[in-house]
RNA sequence: GGGCGAUUAGCUCAGUCGGUUAGAGCGCUUCUCUGAUAAGGAAGAGGUCCCAGGUUCGAGUCCUGGAUCGCCCA
């Protein structure tokens, strides 16, 4: 076949070429032909995390998005069947939120005066309000996932396929309700899960105040104690300090305060007289003066001391206020003394009736007077800020509290060593993640607070009845069975109508109210996105677990818990073997992307300036993905300046002069020394693409990838390129082979430049993503080995002739070079091209460098270190009195140097020292290592008038550009100016017509050329396309 | 307060098993090359490898302590 390619342009933009690309890969279904054709491969499965498509999507899902694509693109072309199954999570408060938003409303009282039933009526149709641009960003950015065949955690069977699992979890024994202290959002009026508390910690400034407690039986002393919640001390039900803390009575101005000896000077400042000191423990039981008495009756112990192992002196007075209902460590506190939990919180956050002035003040909004109030009745000592971080609502920003209430929990903390055993089955990236942030995570697990007092979610399926009979059914025909009529919707309010009667006493059954948390729904997705098990329970296990997940690092105790823990549960095992987790996307100033900040940068806007596979070039090789990005435009702009326009000028060139020439695609020809090379250098990045990105690397094999590119275009094409003008068989083969295997390899990274480079060069098949991956050809490293030498002395002679100060144009007579025998036959098997890129006559050799400079021998620590230890000193100075010469000459050689340490004699190879060439004063060398070059720097006219034509013929090239001619053309050539300049181009007439294909050459005059002048003199150039 | 991670050139990042002269790209200055290039080449400026101890013949690298930043947890 002899097709001509494509013509290619050099200004190719990259967005409308990825349009095309897009276009093709539409109407050729590329995506599912290339999971088709892996039917009855080995599967390599891949879950989708689900987003949250109720807000618009931004660089962090293209962050995620293409890191969950790369992989699976890559497993495809290495032989794997890799189903990819898009997926929406839709239950939770950050729908509920929005729509409440859009309604105006603000609270459950709100939601239930709309109705529950058009409130989620309204939820379902808002929590797919950007799926539309999710998916057009989706195909975009080339992520190849199925969003037909979606998993929607809202759809009936979803929800039937977490009741199974709840069921399964009930059975168990591990699901259960509780009376505990909760984190609590008060606007949400809901509790929250540790994972979700975890998301939402911020620096606020609360109110630290020193309150005191007098002593009921002793007036003029009181208890010192420190709060930084004031509006709990309005139900103030004891006093915590520590048993074996020592306390102190200090004596301030005309009172006696109590508090713990190690903070008396933080708190009351220098030279306090100490009355008394005395342990914890006897104080406990001390009655004292609550600070408000609008509840008293706190049962046992109420407003005496108690005894806390959680009293700590590390802040505060050493004394605890403690209010029962408002933190965990109270609440198990007042529990073991068998005190009665009094909550004067409503769930709105609000104080109750109970609670005079306060009454009906939200809590938070209650502490200036609650301080002002302690002022006023003397018992405040002192108030300031106090700045830390604090839990707030993950979604609604409102601060937290902690507040005692009913909800239902799965027991995580009995599985907590299997939940262990789970991850350390997982291979993480980056690996300290399972020991770290995971592993401490699960070895500190809770149980999991799995209700929710909303609306919009996977209603809890515990049905209970006057008696207490709880029973929690597992399917729609289990509660058929008992007797129920199941809805068409499975959410409130319908669900809870339904009702039965109960097994156990035949009394009406009535579901619970809860729903339940969100996380709970997607981290059921490996069973329910296929309805498991009461559907597709083949499916289901041939993709059990997934070979790959991939999330940003906060999914640590979001997704890739809620996934662990669900799986180990019923399975006990972890649900995915390898995850990647993914840093967080900051803008240039290391500033986290926020709308407040004004700092997002719109995916969108990346893509239509550079495109996608610039947006995911930069994401996969800029850094490791782990640590976080520093977001910027110009650093994308790079990648596409270094690499991807390297690439496609690259591509580019190859497909101008193979059309110029008519080459076809299967030519061939004899392959040079520099052809084999490339196509080892080829081989090597082939080998290091495949080995990374079988670690989940892509910045090493991006990285590698780019190097090649380099090489490629700067060292190969470089060199080469008479060869193409001349379309030389076994140039073009090479370079096509280069750019075929290139795209290849590239193509899971930047889909679409490869299959545009593909489709044009092969074609064979619909698209490069259809094709096998690169398998590596054997290497050369040798070769490899010679063409550093080579490189490196080519890089030497640049060097000496920018410190020579003689422009490349000019032509020298000679380079000297200084080589051991083994890099001197590899410079002179590439002679020619020594010769070229420095633009001499002639290279001549010498072995020894005393002509040029003196060996100077330094040891190998590397080598002797080891050998030699402590006594690596006197090595070193043995070494180095060595005579250089004679030694340098004997190791070259292959012989050994003797060097007596402590009156033993030991033998120096050539291993065993690093040769280096100081250079003499007053000769143009450069060196590095073993070699050096030097420029003999006299010119004679001949070597003048050469490089005074190669100026003119510069000078020609750019006339040819001025006047638009294509590279190809032949032009009519007339010269004219000063008489030294034209000599010098009559003595090198074939040079220059050669040079700029030039079929006639006048020295005229050239009326009306152009006029520019070299070196002073002045030159007129007239160009003409030659007929 | 605890956990995890980070700290290397003005910026973005490499740095292998501990090996003595710590690199690249970008940016800057000067020069240069061009028959594909938003390119290429050379030179120059630019470093307390966060700090302090320690281990070692030898520490950017290992250990301890501290600082700063980020994330997470109390």
């Amino acid at each position: 076949m002899s097709t001509p390619y494509q013509p290619v342009e050099t200004g190719q933009s990259f967005p409308d070429l990825e349009q095309r690309v897009l276009e093709r890969w539409r109407e050729r279904d590329i995506f599912h032909e290339s999971i088709r054709r892996r039917e009855g491969c080995p599967q390599y499965v891949f879950y989708e995390g689900p987003p949250t498509a109720n807000g618009r999507p931004g660089s962090h899902h293209v962050l995620a998005r293409v890191f969950k694509d790369v992989f699976p693109r890559y497993k495809t072309m290495r032989g794997h069947q890799v189903h990819r199954k898009a997926g929406w999570d839709t239950h939770g408060l950050p729908v509920e939120l929005e729509v409440e938003r859009e309604l105006g409303i603000q609270s459950k009282e709100d939601i239930e005066r709309y109705g529950v039933a058009e409130f989620n009526q309204r939820c379902r149709e808002s929590v797919l309000k950007y799926v539309n641009e999710f998916e057009q960003l989706t195909e975009r950015i080339g992520f190849w996932v199925d969003t037909d065949s979606a998993y929607v955690t809202y759809a009936n069977e979803y929800i039937e396929s977490v009741w199974w699992s709840l069921k399964e979890v009930w059975k168990k024994g591990l699901l259960y309700q509780g009376y505990k202290v909760v984190p609590y959002c008060t606007r949400c009026g809901t509790a929250l899960s540790s994972h979700e508390v975890a998301q939402g910690y911020e620096d606020r400034v609360d109110p630290s105040v020193f309150v005191r407690f007098p002593l009921k039986d002793e007036p003029g002393v009181s208890f010192l104690g420190w709060t930084t919640t004031p509006w709990t001390l309005l139900s103030n039900a004891a006093l915590a300090v520590a048993a074996d803390v020592t306390y102190v009575r200090a004596r301030v101005g005309d009172e006696t305060l109590i508090l713990a000896e190690p903070l008396v000077e933080r708190v009351l400042g220098e030279g306090v007289d100490i009355e008394a000191r005395m342990k914890g423990s006897e104080l406990a039981g001390t009655a004292y003066e609550p600070p408000f008495d609008y509840v008293t009756d706190f049962g046992p112990r109420s407003h005496t001391v108690l005894e806390g192992d959680f009293v700590t002196t590390e802040d505060g007075t050493g004394i605890v206020h403690t209010a029962l209902a408002f933190g965990e460590d109270d609440f198990k506190l007042g529990e073991s003394y068998g005190m009665t939990v009094q909550n004067p919180v409503k769930e709105d956050g609000t104080f109750d009736e109970r609670m005079g002035p306060f009454a009906g003040r939200l809590v938070f909004d209650a502490n200036p007077d609650i301080i002002e109030t302690l002022r006023e009745n003397g018992r405040l000592l002192r108030a300031e800020d106090y700045e830390h971080s604090y839990p707030h609502c993950w979604r609604c920003g409102t601060p937290l509290i902690y507040y005692a209430k009913q909800s239902w929990y799965i027991k995580t903390t009995a599985v907590r060593d299997e939940l262990l055993a789970s991850n350390q089955a997982v291979t993480w990236y980056p690996p300290h993640i399972k020991n770290g942030r995971m592993g401490k995570w699960l070895e500190n697990v809770v149980d999991w607070a799995l209700s929710r007092e909303r609306y919009w979610g996977t209603p809890l399926p515990v049905w209970r009845c006057e008696e207490k009979h709880d029973l929690c059914v597992g399917s729609l025909e289990e509660l058929r069975s008992l007797g129920a009529e199941v809805p068409d919707d499975l959410h409130k309010p319908y669900i809870d109508d339904v009702v039965f009667p109960c097994p156990d006493c035949g009394g009406e059954m009535r579901r619970v109210p809860e729903v339940i948390d969100a996380w709970y729904d997607s981290g059921s997705m490996p069973f329910a996105q296929w309805h498991a098990p009461f559907a597709n329970e083949e499916t289901f296990e041939q993709r059990f677990p997934a070979d790959y997940i991939c999330e940003a690092i906060d999914q640590t105790r979001g997704w890739f818990y809620s996934l662990l823990a669900i799986s180990t549960i019923l399975w006990g095992r972890a649900p995915y073997e390898t995850c990647l987790c993914l840093g967080l996307i900051l803008d240039e100033d290391g500033q986290k992307m926020s709308k407040s900040r004004g700092n997002v940068v719109s995916p969108w806007e990346v893509l239509d300036r550079f495109g996608a596979d610039a947006f995911r070039w930069y994401l996969f090789t800029s850094k490791q993905p782990w640590d976080g990005y520093r977001f910027s435009m110009e650093a994308v702009g790079e990648g596409v300046r270094l690499f991807l326009n390297t690439l496609w000028n690259t591509y580019a060139f190859y497909v101008l002069y193979a059309n110029v020439n008519g080459v076809p695609r299967d030519a061939d020809g004899e392959r040079t020394e520099l052809d084999r090379w490339i196509l080892s250098r080829l081989s090597e990045t082939v080998e290091t693409a495949r080995e990374r990105l079988d670690d989940y690397d892509t910045t090493s094999a991006g990285r590698a990838i780019a190097a090649f590119v380099d090489d490629l275009s700067n060292w190969y094409v470089r060199l080469s390129r008479r060869r193409f003008w001349d379309g030389e068989p076994g140039a073009m083969a090479t370079l096509r082979e280069c750019l075929l295997t290139l795209a290849k390899t590239v193509a899971p990274l930047t889909p679409f430049v490869a299959d545009e480079m593909y489709e044009n060069l092969d074609g064979t098949e619909p698209s490069v993503h259809l094709c096998e991956y690169p398998k590596p050809a054997p290497r050369d490293e040798e070769l490899e080995r010679a063409m550093t030498v080579v490189r490196d002395a080519v890089e030497l002679g640049r060097s000496a002739r920018s410190h020579g100060k003689i422009k490349l144009r000019q032509p020298l007579r000679e380079a000297v070079i200084v080589a051991a025998p083994r890099e001197r036959e590899a410079i002179e098997e590439h002679e020619r091209l020594v010769l070229d890129e420095l633009n001499v006559k002639a290279l001549r050799y010498v072995s020894e460098a005393d002509e040029l400079g003196r060996w100077e021998l330094k040891p190998n620590y590397r080598t002797l270190g080891p050998r030699f230890g402590k006594d690596m000193p006197n090595v070193a100075e043995a070494v180095a009195a060595l005579d250089a010469s004679t030694a340098a000459a004997t190791l070259r050689d292959g012989g050994s140097v003797g060097i007596l340490i402590n009156g033993n004699d030991h033998p120096i190879t050539a291993d065993d020292v690093q040769l280096a060439l100081q250079p003499l004063e007053g000769y143009q060398v450069e060196r590095a290592g073993t070699h050096a070059v030097a420029l003999n720097l006299e010119l004679d006219d001949e070597l003048r008038r050469e490089g005074l034509a190669r100026e003119v013929v510069h000078a020609i090239q750019n006339a040819r550009k001025t006047a638009g001619l294509n590279v190809e053309d032949r032009i009519s050539l007339t010269l004219g100016g000063d008489e030294e300049l034209l000599e010098a181009v009559r003595a090198n007439e074939e040079y220059v017509t050669g040079e700029t294909l030039a079929t006639s050459l006048s020295y005229d005059g050239a009326s009306g050329g152009e006029q520019t002048a070299i070196e002073g003199k002045p030159l007129t150039i007239a160009v003409s396309r030659a007929s």
